[in-house]
DNA sequence: TGACAGTACTGGACAGTCCAGTTCATTCAC
DNA sequence: GTGAATGAACTGGACTGTCCAGTACTGTCA
């Protein structure tokens, strides 16, 4: 009889991720003891070394597991209409979207955990960089590009014109969250960064 | 007898500095051991004591004294001239400044080790912010104020579009070397970052 | 005489291993 | 179906070796 879809074995291995998920993101890399994850997860250490050989393979795979994630934001950028009258405000709400999600607490976290640990993991942080950051990037360039295409923008270099408008958008509350602890921007501050940005960015680039 | 202009023990002091400055940046926080910066500095472990009460002083002192080398910067950006022909090639110029003092691989290096510590020291994270970046931020803003009162730009925020300012410049240079271990920009690349920069902001903001 | 070098020491944390005994799911005989 | 048999996965705790912050002590030099 099986009760369980997943068995016993797989059943650990998650309580173990996301117990060392759990963790990671707020004690950090070296802050974190590998007794600490087997405790949180309810399971013993010799079960955590059965499923990652060592510390940092266990690291690695938890931070990458994040990339999974982006799609949704991947489909939202794509989903842009090319159409001229309502380009403003499709911009703005994408902005928001974009600001919403990656000011969480838990991707700002995660953002902090790989860049505290570059030094010690560069492959890690070139690979979250690119599965995470550029092929967002690279969408919101591909989107552009339609709609320049479709005469609702005068874009030379779409994925310089992709940075700008997140530059423009995050370069404040990311700043902001990478030094303080937690974020302080309220959803009125978001809505504002959303709205100036999407200003600046259209007066460039209309 | 006086022979030397600051005494020994300024001198020690002084070379602890400097050594833990050094290994820190290298090596991060954790990974620097009091002995490492003791050997480096030519100085005995127990003087090292004697200076700083313990790692965390140390480590916060050798932070913070980096910011008072940004008075150059704050100097550059208030002497931007109020002259509209030449308003475009004068911020290019300031721009290139920014981008070439910041993507310093010791600033980076600096950058980077604030914000992977910034869990454990969340006070240093938030005054180094605030007395290194703010402080930029802030004459920026004194400057694009006065720009708009004699004409130049079109700026209702002098904040935020101080922060546009150094959102358009920064955010790919900054993000890639927080993210990949060196800097993989070339002169090229930041003159090309600058002058785009510019450009979308003054499309924007004059 | 006082600041220093050099070095040994303490106390605690932690990665990773080992092992003796236990749980659990599956298989196969009845 | 029921119930043993089997082997893999798991527990819990002890153990090793290492690293390191901070202290103590002895000798040296100015």
């Amino acid at each position: 009889m099986e009760t369980n879809e997943q068995g016993r074995s797989a059943r650990k291995r998650q309580a173990i991720m996301e117990a060392a998920t759990g963790v990671f993101m707020e004690k950090g890399y070296s802050g974190t003891s590998m007794d600490d994850i087997a405790k949180l997860a309810a399971v013993s250490k010799q079960t955590v070394y059965k499923h990652f050989s060592d510390k940092e393979k266990l690291f690695s795979e938890i931070v990458l597991a994040t990339t999974d994630r982006l799609d949704g934001m991947i489909g939202l950028v794509a989903d842009v209409p090319s159409d001229a009258d309502t380009l403003d405000e499709n911009l703005t709400r994408l902005a928001r979207q974009f600001l919403t999600a990656l000011t969480q607490p838990q991707v700002l976290q995660l953002r902090r955990l790989v860049i505290a640990n570059a030094d010690i993991f560069p492959e890690l942080g070139a690979a979250w960089y690119e599965q995470g950051f550029e092929r967002v990037l690279a969408t919101l360039a591909a989107t552009f590009q339609r709609l320049a295409e479709d005469g609702l923008l005068r874009i030379d270099e779409p994925l310089l014109a992709a940075h700008h408008f997140s530059g423009l958008l995050m370069w404040i509350p990311v700043n902001q969250a990478m030094f303080h602890g937690g974020p302080q921007h309220t959803q009125a501050d978001l809505d504002h960064y959303a709205t100036a940005g999407v200003r600046t960015f259209l007066a460039a680039y209309r």
